[in-house]
DNA sequence: CAGTATCCTGTCCGATACTG
DNA sequence: CAGTATCGGACAGGATACTG
């Protein structure tokens, strides 16, 4: 990535596009999800030419997000796992999913989520862990700026950008 | 946006990424969130060209997540509310929030979600609606090809890719 | 199998100037 | 205030050929 514009920037939404800007690499992501971890299967699954794929790897990899381990020596065979900030990007591409499926799906949903153990279709929502109450158009909530936030940012709320959500 | 790569594409998540795909989209969608509406209001908050503005702009409101509305005739001036399905993206911005301020924030968190009457900071998480649990990491939610998924999608699943969440 | 090496095109984006 | 017009650079992404 490295937009200059993107630089410095606090907000964490920002730097997290720092991070997953690249449209391949949320695709990327999704199918190490799926269980994907190696190069060719990427490519097959994705249709991403190989450079791009070399080159979008290799960012998630420096971000942290992923992780090149070898599991062959003989000969050196890699594959690319999720660290633990890459699997903790998962409710993002499932807010992603669910928002796709509502708005863009065409009549029919073409991924869905499923409880396991009762083989329903599950509702993502976002609720507040201490509360337990939904985030969601509640009204009940707000953002804030927090103690790391800069200038711009704190100007941003300073100026009654504060929505409550 | 129209990448060829991604038209026709069946998954939602690629669907959702022709709309927000690229980075402005997501952080102009940020701002509207905190209550901006004026184009000049975007602009300095962003510190983004006109020009790039008014074509982000555009492909939002083309892609139905804004509205242009005249909020004054003569002179004609417009501003851009977020429509229904701009605001339920919100999820998604709230995840990347999360996810960034835990990974991310060097130290300390720039921006923060709070409830309102408690005033306390709040921890979103993906939850299922149908039966109230965790989504994230509690091994109980699969993902599978839905009714509209297409030959390429149905055959990733066929293939053993199905990541349990 | 897991890439590297080249070459090429499109467009995202920035900067600046200008307008009703 | 809300943009349009024009220019230029960087790089994402595509296509293809090649390698240990």
């Amino acid at each position: 990535m490295e937009r200059k514009s993107f630089e410095g920037m606090q907000c964490p939404i920002a730097r997290s596009l720092e991070r997953v800007g690249e449209w391949w690499s949320i695709l990327i992501l999704r199918d190490a999800f799926y269980g994907i971890t190696r190069f060719d299967e990427f490519q097959k699954s994705l249709g991403i030419a190989p450079n791009m794929l070399t080159r979008r790897l290799k960012g998630l990899v420096e971000s942290g997000l992923m992780e090149r381990r070898e599991y062959n020596a003989r000969p050196p065979r890699y594959e690319y796992v999720l660290t633990k900030t890459g699997q903790d990007f998962r409710p993002v591409l499932l807010s992603l999913l669910a928002w796709g499926n509502k708005h863009f799906a065409e009549g029919a949903a073409s991924v869905l989520i499923k409880n396991i153990k009762t083989n329903k279709i599950a509702v993502p929502v976002l609720t507040d862990q201490v509360s337990g109450e939904e985030i969601i158009a509640s009204g009940k909530f707000k953002i804030v700026a927090g103690p790391a936030a800069d200038d711009k940012l704190r100007q941003r709320f300073a100026s009654g950008y504060e929505g409550t959500l």
